[in-house]
RNA sequence: GGUGGGUUGGCCGAGAGGCGAGGCAACGGACUGCAAAUCCGUUUACACGGGUUCAAAUCCCGUACCCACCUCCA
């Protein structure tokens, strides 16, 4: 079984050919935390939760090295605006991020190293750089290395650009650079900065620039060569371009193969801060269950633009609804059922880049199947459907019989168990109407339950009841 | 100006030379006391204009519009 995943830098599909026999490393660029995360930053990490975990079902060890950038200009005027340390702004919005992860069921990154706590790293790359001939301390005083775009000719390599067609990096003055394009590694401490945000190099004191920091870190934690190199879209230039020239110019060969997820749009335009068309995970989730704004996300393929709309969320969350009706059904007549194995058509499509939809559809052609299934009583079957369902939704991150979010619904145990005996009591009440012909009062017990908010089923084995997520 | 990607039915969303992915919605039927859920069935497509081909949503040329990047961005 080999995995084809689109490598952005040579615009095709490859085979995946990971660098250790078995084991796949996967860097992706993480937050700047200057804000929390909306639905648009979410997806980038539900994207690569995929992967992981469809990875590590067809047997790979993979590790997972995702970045925080804790410090840049946004984060240093926050503090200010805020009137507190920019650290803390940092702190609380990572923080932010990982509750974040946590309700999506975003399993965390192996490690998540801060950009803050990896100066030396980065002093030491600069300093080979500068050895190289490849970057350079600026000599207006300003404490700026900038990286020598012209000394590395395949600079533009990744986004398919020559130098001379790019517009200049305006991430620093011009004036201490050789070339406009050139891109800085570390930025001088300015007067009107805190102290505290800055570091003590052979150039003086300073911060990180955004771009070495990963650079520094992949090379920390997954060596000089790995696997995939990830993120959004938006990142490819010049982000993603300057680490790749950055560590090939030091002598790294870096990452193997390129992935990028599209944008989520809202109103026509990519959702950004600066744009004001963000929502929020955190109140996202509270007009929908979180596993439907998971499957969401998933459901498209992942180099597609998804446009945002409430109808389109509302949408999926119906479609994930009656996947999660088939599995309670399911689990009732079959009693527990561990995740199996996944079909065929499901494990091509996944194969191909992540084909999401085309794996989707087989999830709802097994449910289909598995609800026949279930009308026949066919308990022996059903079985082996509700196990190939589980490890399907399993993959996609939205088994609801999964732990993290059998836990996550309606309540503790005792309550959960105080509210069945009410709503029992109730139910046979209205069987009892029902075979009295006394339709009036089994009407209105139905009605009573709705009103509260529990949803009741009428099966072949009687009555089946739950509480509904909104 | 440069580099990529896109435009599919009422809606979402796949596919990438021939056989109508899937979901949502709608309609009809089965089941039901009535519903809900479920099952069975039905309907509506490939931005526009040319071209290649026995055959084009799919390949080629042109046009229009949209998105992303070349500023910070998942």
């Amino acid at each position: 079984m080999t995995i084809r995943l689109h490598d952005t830098a040579t615009r095709q599909l490859r085979e995946l050919d990971p660098v250790i026999p078995g084991h796949v490393g996967i860097y992706h660029c993480g937050l700047t935390v200057q804000g929390p995360p909306h639905i648009g930053h979410i997806r980038k990490e539900v994207v690569f939760d995929v992967l992981r975990r469809w990875l590590e079902r067809a047997g790979y060890d993979v590790t997972i090295v995702a970045n925080v950038t804790d410090i840049d200009d946004k984060i240093l005027a926050k503090g200010e605006e805020q009137g507190r340390p920019w650290f803390a702004v940092a702190y609380e919005n990572e923080r932010a991020l990982h509750a974040a992860y946590e309700v999506l069921g975003c399993r965390p990154p192996t490690y998540e190293p801060r950009a803050t706590g990896h100066v030396p790293e980065m002093i030491e790359m600069m300093q080979t750089l500068i050895e190289k001939g490849h970057a350079y301390a600026a000599d207006d005083g300003s404490g700026d290395v900038y990286f020598d775009v012209r000394s590395w000719p395949s600079y533009g390599e990744l986004s398919n650009q020559k130098v001379d067609d790019m517009l200049p990096a305006p991430d620093a003055p011009p004036e201490g650079k050789r070339d406009p394009r050139d891109f800085a590694l570390w930025k001088g401490h300015k007067d009107g900065d805190p102290e505290s945000a800055s570091w003590p190099t052979p150039w003086g004191r300073g911060r990180p620039g955004w771009h070495l920091e990963c650079s520094a870190m992949a090379a920390k934690y997954l060596g000089h060569e790995f696997d995939i190199h990830g993120g959004g879209l938006d990142l490819r230039f010049p982000h993603h371009e300057n680490e790749l020239a950055q560590s090939r110019a030091a002598g790294q060969p870096f990452a193997r193969l390129w992935m990028h997820n599209a944008m989520l749009n809202l109103g026509g335009s990519k959702m950004a801060k600066s744009v004001g068309n963000t929502l929020m995970v955190s109140e996202v989730v509270k007009r929908v269950p979180a596993p439907a704004l998971r499957y969401y996300l998933a459901a498209a393929h992942y180099r597609s633009i998804i446009e945002f709309s409430e109808e389109a969320l509302a949408e999926a969350a119906t479609a994930y609804e009656r996947i999660e009706g088939f599995v309670r059904r399911a689990v009732a007549l079959t009693g527990p059922v561990e995740p199996g194995e996944v079909t065929l058509p499901f494990a091509h499509a996944m194969d191909d880049d992540l084909s999401v939809p085309a794996a989707l559809a087989e999830v709802h052609r097994v449910v289909a199947e598995g609800n026949r299934l279930v009308t026949e009583n066919d308990v022996e079957g059903l079985r082996l459907a509700l196990a190939s369902v589980r490890a399907m939704l399993d993959v996609l991150g939205v088994d609801p019989l999964s732990a993290h979010w059998a836990q996550s619904s309606g309540g503790d145990d005792r309550t959960h168990e105080a509210l069945g005996t009410l709503v029992e009591a109730l139910l046979e009440q209205r069987q009892e109407a029902r075979a009295n012909k006394d339709f009036a009062t089994a009407d209105r017990a139905r009605d009573q339950l709705a009103a509260a908010g529990v949803e009741i089923e009428d099966t072949a084995q009687g009555p089946r009841w739950k509480v509904l997520d909104n």
